[in-house]
This record gives structure tokens, sequence and C-alpha cells, in this order.
DNA sequence: CGGGTTGCATAACGATGTTGTGTTACCGAT
DNA sequence: ATCGGTAACACAACATCGTTATGCAACCCG
């Protein structure tokens, strides 16, 4: 559906205001961008593409953006406040390590369900010349806070011999992202296929700072369960696609 | 120094053969295109600035490689080889943990000095339309047999718990990896840089997997020492860029 | 109701990977 | 010895990329 056309008819009956930045076209071009990149990948995505798609010309990226890169960071935005939406899916129960576990299952859910944005906002793939700031970066340590916040109350339960939640949240954060990162990439393959790996290192993880290996894998089949539920997943795990 | 000019004075003097293959120019164009990478990241290389390097034509990239992305093919296989190498730097001792920690700064060591093509081999950057393809992530799934050797004795010392050194490698492969990722994407500064996350990750690592954390935290003391002197970095470490 | 300004379609520019075209030089057979 | 076949590759063209210039048309304000 062309945009533009359909807006020319709009403004041709009712009374609007085409001129002056116009928030719809600026939206279309950011669900149209981001269309073109879950689809095609990120070589998807050109501003000819783009202004096809939204029914305007290459130049409403300019107007509306600056340059591509620009649109590119907004949607990694985008991305990162979708990763927070996905951690807040997941409530505080008083089992916190659960929790936690199911903290690292939502991330590799949000990363496999975005794979090209995931790699985009953790500074791997090189999207129309976009390069990370410190700025973005703190968009992702941001959605961080919601780990620590959960690490502290594992702390507080006294499972884990860890006193800095922030540590024990990296840990996590680095070990999750390591395994999703070479999931996408093709590397885990049977039989250490991305299934057995993840359950494997965010068990291990959880015993390595302390808890009780009989514990821990209570609270990883908890989570489990929890995943089942809330994301919703037919096969209970996320499939290695 | 333009190569063409070179081998054309020679074959004016030197009876050689310009015609035919030639492995000259073939080794000329994956070291100019290796040393563009690593000089200008991903965007670098390109066919012209490729040709003026190696003082050929942009056509010489296809009558050897066939096209871009299978140049790219053989840098990544390169690289994996680089990989291999670096890990035989680390000799087998009757502390097997401390060898897995220490295969562990290697991968990180290697993954730094090659920052650009460590994104590449591993799936993450886009370079001139180059896609891995599972033979490719053979070579990588290869170099992990050395990480998996050492994963074995690790199991024979009776350390650990587990009894499959197969997922005790990529374990070690996965935590290590994501803490390198993230580290080159820039998310990993102060107070959680890199070099304490690692060392947290892999100290949690080891007793994850049931080693006793004195022994742990002694083996991977050792692990540092001996860093500093098979690699040689000044600070002990790796410095996070 | 006209000048200023703004949005944006069109077209152009430089650079990209890749593909024709033509020349040049080697090789092998006669 | 020489001549045709073939392989290498310099040169130029092509499609596509992000970006920038140009120009027109429409809103805003005086």
């Amino acid at each position: 559906m062309l945009y533009n056309t359909v807006m020319a008819m709009l403004c041709n009956t009712v009374q609007m205001s085409p001129r002056r930045h116009d928030p719809n076209i600026r939206l279309a071009l950011i669900e149209a961008a981001a269309r073109l990149i879950t689809e095609g990948g990120t070589a998807g995505l050109s501003t000819r593409r783009l202004a096809a798609e939204a029914g305007t010309s290459t130049m409403a990226v300019y107007t509306y953006f600056g340059s591509m890169s620009e649109l590119v960071r907004e949607i990694v935005h985008d991305g990162f406040a979708r990763l927070d939406h996905t951690f807040r899916l997941v409530e505080p129960t008083d089992d916190p390590v659960a929790d936690m576990a199911l903290l690292g299952r939502a991330y590799r859910y949000n990363a496999l369900t975005n794979r090209d944005m995931f790699g985009v906002m953790f500074g791997g793939s090189s999207l129309a010349g976009f390069a990370l700031t410190d700025e973005d970066r703190q968009y992702g340590r941001y959605t961080l806070s919601s780990v620590i916040k959960c690490a502290t109350r594992c702390i507080e339960s006294g499972r884990f011999r860890h006193d800095d939640a922030g540590i024990m949240a990296h840990q996590m954060w680095l070990a999750v992202h390591g395994t999703v990162t070479l999931e996408i990439g093709g590397y885990l393959a049977a039989p250490y296929d991305a299934d057995r790996c993840f359950e494997s290192q965010i068990t291990a993880l959880m015993i390595g700072v302390g808890d009780q290996p009989d514990l821990t894998n209570k609270s990883v089949a908890i989570s489990l369960e929890r995943f089942r539920i809330v994301f919703g997943s037919p096969d209970g795990q996320h499939g290695t696609g």
C-alpha cells in the first residue's frame, strides 16, 4: 500500500497538513525498515526499497532521520525497548533463581525472534554504515537493570555466594549472549545443540556462583515450565531454526 | 609496491611464467585483503582497493577466487587456522583446569588481536556479501578439538563432575565467546569491565562443573601467570582497547 | 493574497560488486 | 619454427548502493 497516495487522497477530502513533519510517515518508514530487515536480513535494507515500501521517495529518509544509519539507530533503540518489554514478562516469584533462569530464556527468545536486529544491537553486523555509539550502548546496559534487580533478589535469598549483583547479572548476560550468538551463527549442532548447551550453561552458572546443584536443577526446571506458559513455545524450548 | 610491475620486470629479466595461475598473486591478494580488513574494518575491503594494493585489476579477484565472498572465505579459514595455532601455544600441564583457563585466555587474545575477522568468522559481521556455509563452520568446530582434549583431561583428573568432555568444552566456548563478543561490542565498561567479567566468568564456570572453589582460584591464577609468559601482554591482561 | 519556507519527487554523483570486451602472452601441436 | 587455442587480466560498462543537488509545489504567515 502506497502511503503517499493514500495520504494525498486523505488530504484532498479531509483537511489535514501533509506538510510539516508528519509522524505517520516517520512511523511508516521505521516499520517498513524493520520489516525489510527481518525479511531480507541486514542486506535487505536499502533506501530505494524503503522508499518503495513506504510509498515515498528516498529523500524522506533524510528529512526524517538525516541518514540511513540514524534510522537504523532508532530501530536499534526500538529493539532494546522490545528486549526490555520481554524481560518484564518475567514476574518476580519467591524463587529468584528460577526468575533469573527465565530471564535468560527470555533473552534467548527475544534474540531468536529478532535475529538480524540482535546482531546489529550488539555490535556484530554492520548495517548501512551504522556503528554503535556510547549512547546506544547505554540503552543496552539499561535493559540489564531488570537482570540486576533479579540478581539482587537471588543474593538476598542466600542461595548465591556472590555479594555483587552487577557482576552476577553480567555473568548471566555473557553466558546467555555467547550461547545465543553461536546458536544464531549456526555453530551449535547435535549432539551439542543449542537447547542442550543453553540448559547446561545456565545450570553451571548458577552452581558456579554458589547455588546448591539440586536446588539449581529444580529452579531451572521450574523456569522451563514457566517459559512454556509465558512464551508459549510449541516444543517447550526454542527450536534451533 | 605494485606487484604487477615488479612481476613484469622480473619476467623480462629472469625467465618465468606470468601466465597460468600464479600463486604469488593469489597470496598477495589474500594478504592485502587481510591487511585492509584489519586496518579499515570490514568496510575497508573492496575490489578496487584490493586491486590497487596488490597492483592488479579487480578482475584478478574473480580469476583467482570467483567472487569477493570466496576470497573472504579463504581469509576466514585462515583465521580459524590462526586460532588453532594460538591454541597450540597452550601446552598441557598436570593442572588441566589451568590449561583450560589458559585456552580461554588464548581465545580472547586471538579475538581481540583480530577483532574484525573474529566478527566475520562467527557469523556476526556481513562482509562483502559473505555468508558462512556449513563447511566453513566445520573449520570452526575443528579448532574446538583442542578444547575438547583439554576438557577430557580435566574430567580424568577428577576435579569436574561432568562426564561429557564435549559439553564441557562447549560451555567454556560459549562463556568466553559471549564475554569477548560483548567486549568487542563495547558493552563491558567499568565497574564491570571485560577483564573483571572474564575472570569471574571462567571461575564460575569451573566451579559450576564441579571443581572446588579454592582449587579453581588457584588454577585460574596460575593460568594468568602462564598467559603473561606465553602471550606477553604488558599489563598482564588484555586491555579493553 | 503574495514571499518564505518546508517537504519531497526527480535526477545526479561517487563508490560498490560484478560482468562483458578485447588484448596480450603463453602453451602445445604440427 | 610457427601458428592456433586458450588462459589471464586491464579496461570499461552495468546495476545498485548511500547520499546530495535541484526544482517544484504546497503550506504558513504577514
